[in-house]
DNA sequence: ACACTGTGAGTTTTT
DNA sequence: CTCACAGTGT
């Protein structure tokens, strides 16, 4: 191990051994190479055993790729490092103490859609409405509360007047328990209160861990504060490393005062400040130096680099969404023509819902691509139903996936059978799953219902009861079949069934994966990896393509090649932003994140014109694209005159100013059909090419159309995006 | 019980 | 535009 690989700051850093150590760590200062290089130190220079080490990522893909280059300094023993995420190593401690806490050992996670529909029942059960309190923002405002680890029973305190908010809570959080289920919250909520509750797992585990290390500490709230301090208290060696210039979790309760005070937090705490960079090219890092200057509220660091200044950043103003996806798509082009590989290639953009405009021009350059996140695979209805099936045999008390799954497929049990059935479970205080089976064996529930539930029953229960014995791809073959979910499919036989039986075999590959990779392949352990994998996490470095991704999902990336798309004021900055300076400077702070992705050249557009909700809408250029000296850009089409920053002051301005849906009507797709007849070829904006079969319905207009590959629809051709060809 | 259809509402960002 | 859902008809 060469500690002169490191500069001076970064090996203060790496032999910094007792006491709390903060590393201020800006974009690109090799953050990650101290984390590496200090853990192998302590490894082999202080003969710590790495089960005595804790380190705390951001990611799992970033805790993989560290231990794999530990790994490289000192060996297979790395594999023994206790290295993750925050929630990962929560879950960790409680699938071993869960009992201490009341929960069973296989409870489940639940994720935000989970979150939405026990959200909703417990709003019913209390009968407040949707209208007065929207699922979004009270599912909000108790993460919210959660994060700063304020219970419902403290909850009045802090917000006065918000008691109905406070009843939901209160239900939402028995019925998780009850359910045997934790939000992302809970995880890190309960290992905490385990910690606290129980002295002799707390001294347990404070005595192992000599060291705790946390990455990206500027973007950890005040429930990780607790936790990690719960398990470092006292011994205090404590190495923390953040930039407080790349916080943009404030929405999610990051808490920038564990970096600002860490000092105070932390008796006898050292700061190192990595300020060199070795990423960007000058040009780059200046653009990123003067656009984070404009934040008012910023401890000021100056982030130099011994790089060659590089070329300009260059700015294309376009006219609309899609003339931009054609500038960065050409543009790509001609880089890939000049030798340049897809894989070192990023396009950033401010929100998910841009990634569309892209996919499709890539599809037409035909140019590999690749999308992070945006509600994916695991999105998926057949995948959520199938794991909700795998999830409920983990762990019978889970409602939320009962009830997803108790009439898919469809077995005659409709809303009357599972109020009841709710009702009933209630009264005699057993789980629903429980109540089923009651229900049909002592004749409850007959009929139609009855048999779809002793069916619903039947088929789950062999299952729950040699689910440890079982391979984690015999349970899901077994319940796919035994479900009769396949079959649902396989008569259904249409397009979109072949595609979901697709999906489906898909997941059964990451199944048969996750069961060859791990020694003791779980059905618990499956489950968990998957509800804890971040949209990073799923990416596949050996894909090649160009990356599409959030710029929140770039945090921690680099790319020789950047394009930053979409620099318009209102959504990015979002005009959510607008009339708050700390938000602002959120947004401000994303874009430096942005900016300094980039190694060797960074693009950034605007569109003057983008189609949102349906209707065409004009936007004016970012303020951060003012916000970088002229002298750094290259305008590749003129520059127009100056309009971001002196015309948007605020909210009120913004939505005054040429934001008249009316005179951007969206252009006339031509010849859109009026009428059809059999015979006559259509074509579908989804489906293709078409043949009208024949015309039904009051007026003749339902058209029975069979598309070349697509199959045979029935559409109504006043809503389907229909035009005649030829 | 369930399929269909019209309606209303929504886009930040994620472990 | 696109999705989810409430309401209606079978």
């Amino acid at each position: 191990m060469d500690l002169n690989l490191l500069n001076q700051e970064q090996r203060q850093a790496v032999e910094h051994t007792s006491g709390p150590l903060l590393v201020l760590a800006g974009a690109g200062s090799g953050k990650t190479r101290v984390l590496t290089y200090k853990i192998a130190y302590l490894m082999k220079e202080m003969n710590i055993y790495p089960s005595q080490i804790l380190a705390i990522t951001f990611t799992n893909k970033a805790a993989k790729e560290m231990k794999s280059r530990i790994r490289e300094l000192v060996g297979e023993q790395a594999n023994s490092l206790w290295m993750g995420t925050f929630h990962s190593i929560a879950v960790r401690m409680l699938r071993i103490y869960a009992e201490r806490i009341g929960y069973k050992k296989d409870f489940v996670i639940y994720d935000t859609s989970d979150q939405k529909s026990i959200l909703k029942r417990c709003m019913k059960e209390l009968n407040i409405s949707e209208e007065s309190f929207p699922i979004k923002s009270t599912i909000g405002k108790i993460s919210q509360a959660k994060n700063k680890m304020i219970g419902p029973d403290q909850f009045k305190h802090v917000y006065a007047n918000e008691f109905t908010v406070e009843s939901i809570y209160r239900r939402y959080e028995e019925k998780m328990f009850r359910n045997n289920g934790m939000d992302f919250d809970n995880i890190i909520l309960n290992v905490i209160k385990l910690l606290k509750e129980n002295e002799d797992i707390r001294e347990f585990y404070k005595k192992n861990f000599q060291y705790v290390l946390v990455d990206e500490y500027q973007d950890t709230n005040k429930a990780q504060y607790e936790m990690i301090s719960l398990l470092t208290k006292g011994k205090g060696n404590l190495f923390v490393v953040g930039d407080n210039d790349q916080s943009i979790y404030g929405w999610r309760g990051a808490d920038i005062r564990n970096i600002s005070e860490f000092e105070a937090d932390f008796k006898g705490a050292r700061v190192i400040k990595l300020e060199q960079n070795y990423r960007s090219t000058n040009n780059i890092l200046d653009a990123a130096n003067a656009v984070i200057q404009n934040n008012l509220y910023r401890k000021d660091k100056n982030l130099w680099s011994s790089n060659e200044k590089g070329e300009k950043i260059k700015y294309y103003d376009a006219a609309d969404e899609y003339s931009e996806a054609d500038f960065v798509l050409s543009r790509i082009n001609s880089m890939i023509n000049n030798g340049c590989s897809t894989k070192e290639m990023a396009i950033l953009y401010r929100t998910n819902a841009q990634s569309r405009v892209f996919e499709e021009r890539f599809r037409r350059y035909d140019i590999p691509y690749r999308v992070v996140g945006s509600m994916g695979f695991y999105g998926r209805k057949e995948i959520k139903d199938l794991l909700s099936y795998m999830r409920l045999i983990q762990n019978p008390l889970d409602e939320v996936s009962l009830l997803r799954i108790v009439n898919e497929p469809k077995r005659g049990i409709g809303n009357k059978t599972i109020e009841k059935l709710q009702e009933m479970a209630n009264e005699f205080d057993v789980s629903l799953f429980e109540m089923i089976g009651r229900a049909y064996k002592e004749d409850i529930i007959g009929g139609k219902a009855g048999m779809g539930l002793k069916a619903f029953y039947e088929t789950l229960r062999p299952y729950i009861q040699s689910k440890d014995d079982l391979k984690v791809t015999d349970i899901f073959d077994g319940i796919y079949r035994d479900s009769g979910y396949r079959e649902m499919l396989e008569i259904e036989n249409t397009l979109e069934s072949q595609s979901r039986m697709d999906n489906i075999g898909e997941l059964l590959s990451a199944i048969t994966e996750y069961q060859m990779s791990e020694e003791e392949a779980k059905l618990e352990g499956f489950m968990e990896s998957i509800s804890l994998m971040s949209d990073i996490d799923r990416m596949d470095d050996d894909e090649i393509g160009v990356t599409m991704m959030t710029l929140h999902s770039a945090k921690g990336l680099e790319f020789p090649y950047v394009f930053m798309v979409g620099l318009e004021e209102g959504l990015f900055p979002t005009g959510r932003a607008f009339d708050n300076t700390l938000e602002l400077e959120e947004e401000r702070r994303l874009c430096y994140v942005g900016i300094t992705r980039a190694e060797k050249e960074l693009y950034i557009s605007s569109a003057s014109q983008r189609m949102i909700f349906g209707t065409r809408r004009e936007y004016l250029v970012s303020r951060f694209v003012g916000e970088i000296p002229e002298n750094l850009i290259e305008y590749l089409n003129g520059k127009k005159k100056k309009k971001s920053k002196d015309e948007l002051s605020s909210k009120t301005d913004y939505l005054d100013k040429g934001m008249n849906p009316k005179s951007f009507e969206k252009k006339s797709t031509g010849n859109r059909i009026k009428a059809v007849h059999a015979g006559m070829k259509v074509k579908h904006k989804i489906f293709g090419e078409g043949t009208v079969v024949s015309v039904s319905g009051t007026d003749n207009k339902m058209a029975m159309i069979a598309f070349v590959d697509k199959g045979v629809k029935n559409l109504h051709i006043d809503y389907a995006p229909l035009v005649e060809v030829e």
